[in-house]
Parts: C-alpha cells; sequence; structure tokens
DNA sequence: CAAAGATAATTGCAAATGCATATTATATTG
DNA sequence: CAATATAATATGCATTTGCAATTATCTTTG
C-alpha cells in the first residue's frame, strides 16, 4: 500500500453510504426544493413566468432598484441568465431598468406596478407551497431551523450580501 | 369593495416582505444549494461530469440496482434529462443497465466500478463542501436541523420514495 | 496621468433541459 | 380475451442555460 493511500484511510472521511442518504443535509435540501421549484414551475408557466423571472419579482418586491449584479446573488440566477430574464420582464413591462447614478456601467433594476401585482398573484400559491412544507412543525421548531440556515448561508456565500 | 375583495384580506395572508428574505426558509435554502451546486459543478466539469450524472452516481453507490423511474425520484432529475445523463454514464463505463426481470419495459441500472471509483474521487470535494455549510453549527443543531428537514421531505414528496 | 488591470452588463454559441410524444410492454375492464 | 388504459423509457424539438468573449467604464499603479 501506498503511503498516501495509508494517509488518506487514516483521515477516515465518512462515505456517502455510512452517513446514509437520509441523513445527508444537501441531500434532503435538493430533494425538498426540487420539488418545491417543480411544483412552483406549473403555476409560474400559466403566468409566463419562468423561475429566473420569478425570482427576481420576489427579490425587488421586498428589495428595490438593486443593481443588476447584487440582484444575480439575491436571486440566485447566473448573471447572463439573469440578463435575458429581466429583457423578458421588461418587454413584458413588469421591471423597469435606469443607470446607476455613480457608475455608468451599471444598471439599476425597479419593478413596476404592473410587476408587484403579478408576483401578488402568484404569492398565495408561493405561500401555500411554503405552508404545506412546513405543515405539523412546530413554530419553535421553524425558527430553529431558519436561524441554522442563517448560520449556514454565513458559512457557504461568497458576497457579503 | 367587493366581498371577495374583502375575504382576501381578511385572510392576512403575510406578504413575502413581512416575513423578510432572510426568515423565508425556502428563500435561504435555495441560496444554500445554489451556493452549494455552483462549487461542486466546477469540480464536476474537470471531471467530465455534470449535477445529473453526478446525482445519478451519488445515489447508485448508495442503493444500486434501482429502476430508471425511482433513481429519477431519488436524484432528484427529470426523466428525460435522466435518460440522457445514463447515456452518458454507460458510454463512460460508470454504470450497466440491465432489464428487470418482472417487468420487461423497466430497466435496473447498476454503478460499476469504475463509476464507484470515480464518485470515491468526488466525494472528499463534496464532504468538504458538506462541512463548509456545516462548520461551527454543534451536533446537537445538525441533528434537530436534519430531523426537520426529513419531516418537510415527508410533507412535500410525492412518491413514497 | 497613461497604461494595465478589474468590473458591469450583454451576447454568441454549443450544450443541457424539459415538454410532448413515440414506442414497447403491462394492467385493467367490459 | 380483445380493447383500452396505464406505465417505463427514449427521443424530437424548441427553449433555456452558462461559459467565454465583447464592450464600455472604472480603478489602480508605475
Amino acid at each position: 500500500m501506498r503511503p498516501d493511500a495509508l494517509a488518506a484511510e487514516s483521515a477516515a472521511l465518512p462515505r456517502l453510504g455510512e452517513i446514509g442518504l437520509a441523513n445527508f443535509a444537501p441531500y434532503l435540501m435538493n430533494r425538498i426544493m426540487g420539488r418545491y421549484n417543480e411544483d412552483l414551475r406549473e403555476e409560474l408557466a400559466s403566468m409566463g413566468l419562468t423561475i429566473p423571472k420569478m425570482r427576481s419579482l420576489a427579490v425587488l418586491s421586498v428589495i428595490d432598484g438593486l443593481l443588476i449584479r447584487d440582484l444575480s446573488v439575491y436571486a440566485v440566477v447566473e448573471q447572463s441568465t439573469l440578463s435575458r430574464a429581466l429583457d423578458q420582464l421588461l418587454a413584458d413591462g413588469l421591471i423597469r431598468k435606469s443607470p446607476d447614478a455613480e457608475d455608468s456601467r451599471a444598471t439599476r433594476v425597479f419593478i413596476t406596478d404592473a410587476g408587484r401585482s403579478s408576483f401578488e398573484r402568484l404569492w398565495p400559491s408561493m405561500a401555500g407551497n411554503y405552508a404545506k412544507m412546513f405543515q405539523d412543525i412546530p413554530d419553535v421548531e421553524r425558527a430553529q431551523f431558519v436561524a441554522t440556515l442563517q448560520k449556514m448561508l454565513g458559512n457557504v456565500r461568497r458576497h457579503d450580501i
């Protein structure tokens, strides 16, 4: 046996099979969010929206006037994908763009009234999925869960956003 | 004001802005998993893998010989996308397929030795991201977090898998 | 303060995705 | 038990995605 193989062995990294899929948090989170997003997609399609477009509206409904680069972080949508999603939202009159006063390379994005009402029509369905997800989970447990998520985001994020 | 408008108002559905992005669990989960998957993608690309291919290998490394339909649920990959991901894994010798004995429409998928060692080469990187994600989060809190995730999966899943 | 390096956003292009449908086989039912 | 419905997988095709390159602007540095 080669020395480095021995080293690797003694590092004792548990295998996925040992942890078990059902105990591996990233797996569970992907499963849950996969279902959540899929359930949403059906509703979105009927409104001419996609996940990137919905996420943009959702974020802007809370924090309006973001720079595109920051929106990309908040909405978890890759820059070029977002650029095209915004083109469509603009064409549909759901957002407007405005050059940044400080930096003429940058663009700020604002949600329009039509954009807000579009998101408001969608929200009950999103809230419904959210409620279903946390069905029978007590408030204290939810709060603890969210607190852990916030720590996790702090651990993985690259931007200070 | 129309009666149904009044009804909707009295339902008192909190808005996303009231909950706040930073307290909205689906948002946080998408942010965290978006980063996790993106971090992984770089590593995957260098090994000629994609997320669907990696997920297939990950699941098969734990539960071998699944039917394609079940693998699709476990791996959270849409059926036609999975079909093509498996084509590639097969071409690369990382899995093999075998017709099901009971049902001649169905196919079972098995991971090969090459597939296992491919996943094993990837695992340290996945485990590293996992560790980083839970950095400074005590074991009890992790365990509680996973327990909540398991309840949530029970709430949202459509299959009994 | 000019040159080189970084950054914001868009766009070309090849690859990936997912819906709808095709194909083959099994289950159900009148 | 023929006819019909349902199920498992694959594939055609239009759309979406994301990397890389581009354009325009800002920042840093010798």
